[in-house]
RNA sequence: GGAGGGGUGUCCGAGUGGUUUAAGGAGCCGGUCUUGAAAACCGGUGUCUUCGAAAGGAGCCGUGGGUUCGAAUCCCACCCCUUCCGCCA
């Protein structure tokens, strides 16, 4: 939180309307926040006076000490002193715990052009690319498909693990890999650096880009460790930088990485129960960014555009949606999600989504920039976008590529990743 | 998994209770000298938080506790790096 924008009452008073988009609880944490820091402030201040009395009588009794003199009524004076100071600090702590727990529970604020709104309902339609693909024939789900052509099982991926789990077999799996590749390729074309990560991080990671300490029934935590397997790349790219200074020459700074993603789902069982759509452990090619501040928006407006150039070279309709307040993501400044057409939903569904977390994550994960040596470090902003979520891809793929005879067109941007092959089945 | 070594500023590195205001060196910035450069010499050079108009104060030697009037230094726990052994794709 930018205690600076706090102090000035106009921008205070943004700041809680912005946030009661989202809901009013909120502000009035914010307001117990503010209020509990203030008091922190005056606690501080009090023991550093006290604190700066100490050190010079430490000095003083050393001197004594060097001179062979008698320092027995200072050194009484400085033991009443150090517990006064120890009694001092053990309140502002508790003040500060206080504090660090509130902090924690304020989301981002949102940016003032995000529609005030209070579901996915309120979203805003920002465009279009082709309609919803009509068929001569009656469709077929992705999850028919797949059983029809052998190209997953989630039977045997019930017994092997549990539900929400799907082995892809064949030429699935080789559609998810050739995907995998085609994203990278294309984004490494773009300028993004590729990554690899662990999809294992520390709890420090998780707290870092905002995973925790409010969402921890989402995340798989390892028994007994203080490790996670990790929701998104985001998270580990996003640490790459955790406490550095980043240098300003280096910004705009641009990653993509493949990884595996591992989610929970709590709260949304029975959803999506069939199919690619809502999985344990799912595929992502994702997109993230470091930039300077007053470029961060322009970023997120070209970091859309090259998520949405994956769908446009494998000819998929989509639309892109502005989040409202009261569908936006907890870091999140500003997101756009762009959605694909699936056919056997009838609607779009998403299968990316976009953000700006402006210095929301580089405060939590301090990640600060200068451009020279002895400027002050100020904090970068963070972005990232999935580029995009593969296996919803690949079910976009088989429903929107399906023919009448049951057989899948491979995209024309895919056939070298296919060697060759045209069509499956 | 076992045994050892280590973590100090941008980097190297000294420092085992009190002028440590973290020595010294390298690098970097500025200056002197020089036709220019190098070398040499002189000066400067970490970061964060908070109170403050400013001066200044406080914190930071891997992290968190503890002992003490006072901790980089002593004690406890943890983390990370590294070497050797074991295991292993």
């Amino acid at each position: 939180m930018d205690k600076n924008k706090l102090r000035d009452p106009e921008s205070f008073a943004k700041i809680k309307h912005l946030l009661s988009g989202r809901d009013k609880k909120y502000v009035d944490i914010l307001c117990e926040w503010k209020e509990l820091s203030d008091k922190y402030n005056k606690f501080k201040a009090e023991i550093e006076q006290l604190q700066n009395k100490q050190n010079l009588a430490s000095k003083e009794i050393a001197n004594l000490k060097a001179q062979k003199q008698d320092a027995q009524e200072l050194l009484a004076e400085m033991k009443n002193l150090s517990e006064e100071i120890k009694t001092l600090s053990e309140e502002s702590k508790a003040i500060k715990d206080k504090i660090d727990v509130l902090a924690y529970e304020i989301p981002n604020i949102p940016h003032e052009s995000v529609p005030f709104g209070k579901s996915d309902l309120d979203n805003q339609e920002i465009r279009k690319f082709k309609n919803p693909t009509e068929f001569d024939f009656s469709p077929k789900a992705h999850w028919e498909l797949c059983e029809s052509l052998n190209l997953t099982t989630a039977s045997t991926a019930a017994k092997i693990t549990g539900t929400r789990f799907i082995i892809y077999k064949n030429f699935g799996a080789q559609l998810e890999r050739a995907l995998i590749n085609f994203m990278l390729d294309t984004h490494k074309k773009s300028g993004y650096q590729e990554i690899f990560p662990p999809f294992i991080v520390n709890q420090d990671s998780m707290r870092g880009t905002g995973q925790l300490p409010k969402f921890k029934d989402d995340a798989f935590k390892l028994e007994g460790l203080d490790y996670y397997l990790i929701p998104t790349a985001e998270v580990p790219v996003t640490n790459m930088h955790r406490d550095e200074i980043l240098n300003g020459n280096d910004l705009t700074i641009k990653y993509c990485a493949y990884s595996a993603c591992f989610r929970a789902e709590a709260g949304s069982a029975g959803r999506d129960t069939r199919g690619l759509i809502r999985q344990h452990q799912f595929n992502k090619v994702e997109l993230v960014k470091f930039s300077r501040p007053e470029n961060s928006y322009q970023e997120l407006e070209d970091l859309l555009n090259q998520a949405e150039k994956i769908l446009k070279l494998l000819d998929l309709p989509y639309r892109v949606v502005k989040l409202c307040t009261g569908d936006l993501g907890f870091s999140s400044a500003m997101t756009y999600d762009i959605e694909v057409w699936m056919p056997s939903y009838e609607r779009y569904v998403e299968i990316s989504s976009c953000s700006n977390f402006e210095d929301f994550q580089a405060r939590r994960a301090n990640i600060k920039f200068k451009d020279n040596p002895k400027d002050k470090a100020k904090f970068v902003h963070t972005l990232n976008g999935s580029g995009l979520a593969v296996g919803r891809t690949t079910a976009a793929i088989i429903e929107n590529y399906q023919m009448q005879d049951g057989r899948i067109k491979i995209p024309d941007v895919l056939v070298d990743y296919m060697n060759g092959m045209k069509f499956i089945g």
